[in-house]
RNA sequence: UGGCCUAUGGUGUAAUUGGCAACACGUCUGUUUUUGGUACAGAAGAGUCUAGGUUCGAGACCUAGUGGGCCAACCA
């Protein structure tokens, strides 16, 4: 066994159990069953990458199953991303299957249903069905078509795949319990007419199977041993169970539909019709707007499948409510780019640099290293010339100690190039700086070997010469909404939350090496982020999104030292733990620890109970019994407060009591400590 | 007035047969660095929602309480 002990997630537990027990390992098989009626974003990557990673895991097959049984909502449209989706992130799918495929056979097997009074056709309208549904604290009531005899039924149900009536008129439901705890056990509806055409299966069926009857049956068509899906599908494993009673032969595989919890993302909404609805209003471009949680929106965005991936891994999974904090996602997406992304130069926010001693006209090729993190990435040729740009955020007149960057009088290396040293700054009649002036030192070419050229000097700046420059459409990605929780307030909509300024769009000036790129190529801008090629590029006008901005401690330092002017404000200061607090902490373990070790932190409760007062020490006196080792710290403290303040425990009141429990626990430490007194 | 699920550092996830609760992100310190990136070293931060119980021993099991989630679409 060469297996890390990697702890399971409780799924794959199941699955071990499973295997123990009267499961083979061929009979493993999984499914992922997206209905094709929008795009599938993060949250479906942890769907996804459970079942297909349980599939990878233990060499079993996994069904892409398109649940398309409402024919109004989806599309093939739909089906076609979701396939290019599923394999984008690289996984592959044994078959792919419609729960259209099955019409028939639950067809057949719901006519069995109906000969076996286990089914009805109902023909009130939804209103008086859902009041006789009754609510999760009342029971229903049945309706009055619930004992149509079984002649009828069938009559009506066949006139109702025959067209004969309009939607809304009759439905099928399953007769189960109108009084059942559980509501969807409330005879629920198993078909209804829509005369609509499907993606598939086109005018041939105006009557369509309900999720409910659909979904188990299909996994038991397809043998799908685990069936796992979100937990708000908890309450329908009681029905998926019954209607499995009804056509289990007993001779087959059963599957078993398992929950677990979906993820949720800080300033991120998860939900199908309201990101559509996103996209029908116009707040994004389309599905796969960078901006956009769909992973047509990450890929478009430079996210890459194995981000992802390793992102989901980290999540793990679990049956609590859980919300992701995004910086994780970046976090992922970093570590994969840091790895591969070829690094570049690219000025985002240009000021003219001048270098005043360098030659006229006189231009040079340097060497510049594609990727220090992977020495077979090789190196390119980057021009340098007199006039130069720089990020105008590189340069501060007066600069504090804590700017590494270019400043008058200050020398910086320009990254790939030369030492320079900032002269003058030249400033229009507002006072905007237009040009900086600085001198280089010739000698110190970056990998020139030279004395000057091995010289520290603290700041390094990127830069692009300005003649060689080429220009690029950059865009800037802000999160969507500016709220964590956009969809979590009962007194507002999401729409509410927009972020205004998710996007902007700015013109860069990048190296000459990026002339040739193609769409979805990434780079790191280097000291700016991660950028890729975006749809929208053509040669002559490339487009680059951010992906994700670097790390940036240098942010967070600002801000500060911008606040340390007015810093004669108390510190934040570490609050100082109170006596009684430590003790507390110290005695939850404290019949627990070996000999030694709880020597010394009796020693220190005592020297700490010194200082609690009279009524912090009867606190300790309604301490459970069940926590002996905070009775034992209290016992502790009792002894060493009774000592520092000379008294006896017939000075304090109740603890004698305290005292005379502890000498008749089990507990030998506590009897110890309790017969001192 | 019901049923089901759930509760471990700021966040997420761990903790088989006896380890004063582990890992990752985040935060903070340093070191290295021609990216204020990366890498490396280190620190702070929970004593496991509360109260009982079972046990020699409970984060794990039981009961109750509390908090959170889900459940009444001819959606999936």
């Amino acid at each position: 066994m060469t297996e890390e002990h990697k702890s399971l997630n409780f799924l794959e537990q199941i699955v071990e159990e499973d295997l123990k027990g009267s499961y083979s390992k061929e009979d493993l098989r999984f499914r992922f069953p997206p209905e094709p009626n929008g795009y599938l974003h993060i949250g479906h990557c942890k769907a996804i990458c459970i079942s297909f990673g349980l599939g990878e895991k233990y060499g079993a097959p996994v069904n892409l199953r398109f649940d398309d049984t409402n024919p109004a909502k989806e599309e093939q449209e739909y089906v076609d991303a979701i396939k290019e989706d599923v394999s984008w992130l690289g996984y592959q799918w044994d078959k792919v299957c419609f729960s259209s495929d099955y019409f028939q056979q639950l067809y057949d097997w719901t006519i069995q249903l109906i000969k076996d009074g286990k089914a009805y056709v109902d023909s009130q309208s939804s209103e008086a069905m859902a009041e006789q549904k009754g609510t999760p604290t009342q029971p229903g009531v049945p309706g009055p078509y619930r004992d149509r005899t079984v002649e009828e039924n069938l009559d009506l149900f066949a006139r109702m795949k025959a067209g004969e009536f309009k939607e809304g008129e009759h439905i099928l439901r399953a007769k189960i319990d109108m009084a059942h705890v559980n509501m969807l056990m409330r005879d629920p509806i198993i078909y209804r007419v829509l005369h609509k055409d499907h993606h598939r299966t086109g005018s041939d069926w105006c009557i369509y199977p309900m999720y409910d009857w659909t979904h188990g049956e299909s996994d038991y068509i397809e043998q799908i041993s685990h069936s796992l899906c979100s937990l708000e599908f908890k309450p329908h494993r009681e029905l998926y169970d019954w209607f499995l009673d009804q056509v289990y032969t007993g001779e087959d595989l059963r599957p078993k539909q398992r929950e677990f919890a979906r993820l949720n993302l800080n300033f991120t909404i998860m939900s199908k019709r309201k990101l559509l609805k996103l996209v029908e209003e116009g707040v994004v471009s389309g599905w796969d707007d960078p901006r956009m949680p769909t992973i047509s929106g990450l890929r478009r965005r430079g996210y890459t499948p194995a981000s992802i991936r390793n992102f989901i891994d980290a999540v793990g999974v679990a049956k609590r409510e859980n919300v992701i904090d995004v910086a994780l996602l970046e976090f992922h997406i970093r570590q994969d780019l840091n790895r591969t992304a070829p690094r570049v130069m690219a000025v985002l926010d240009p000021v003219k640099l001048v270098i005043t001693n360098y030659p006229e006209g006189k231009e040079e090729w340097l060497d510049a290293e594609n990727n220090p993190e992977d020495e077979s990435a090789g190196e390119r040729k980057v021009p340098f010339s007199k006039e130069l740009y720089i990020e105008r955020e590189d340069f501060k007149e007066n600069a504090g100690s804590k700017y590494f960057r270019l400043t008058t009088g200050k020398e910086v290396r320009l990254k790939n190039a030369y030492i320079i040293k900032g002269e003058e700054v030249i400033k229009d009649a507002d006072g905007n700086i237009t040009e900086i002036h600085c001198t280089y030192d010739p000698e110190s070419r970056s990998g020139s070997g030279t004395e000057a050229s091995k010289r520290n000097v603290k700041g390094t700046l990127h830069w692009v010469s300005i003649q060689h420059a080429i220009k690029a459409e950059v865009r800037l990605f802000d999160r969507l909404f500016s709220d964590e929780n956009p969809d979590g307030h009962e007194d507002k909509d999401f729409m509410e939350f927009i972020n205004p300024n998710s996007l902007t769009t700015i013109t860069g000036y990048l190296e000459p090496s990026l002339k040739d790129v193609e769409v979805g190529d990434l780079f790191q801008f280097q000291r700016k982020g991660y950028f890729n090629v975006d749809k929208d590029s053509t040669p002559s006008h490339l487009v680059f999104n951010r992906t994700v901005g670097l790390r940036d401690s240098w942010a967070k330092i600002k801000p500060k030292q911008a606040s340390q002017k007015n810093q004669n404000a108390p510190k934040p200061q570490q609050q100082q733990a109170s006596a009684l607090s430590t003790i507390n902490k110290l005695g939850k373990k404290l019949a627990n620890l070996p000999e030694e070790k709880r020597l010394t932190t009796v020693a220190d409760i005592q020297k700490l109970a010194a200082q609690l007062t009279e009524e912090e020490v009867k606190g300790f006196f309604n301490t459970a019994a069940k926590k002996v080792g905070t009775r034992l710290a209290g016992m502790e403290s009792l002894y060493a407060f009774a000592k520092a303040q000379n008294k006896t425990i017939k000075d304090i009141e109740g603890a004698e009591a305290f005292v005379e429990k502890a000498r008749e626990d089990k507990n030998e430490l506590l009897q110890e400590a309790a017969s001192r007194f």
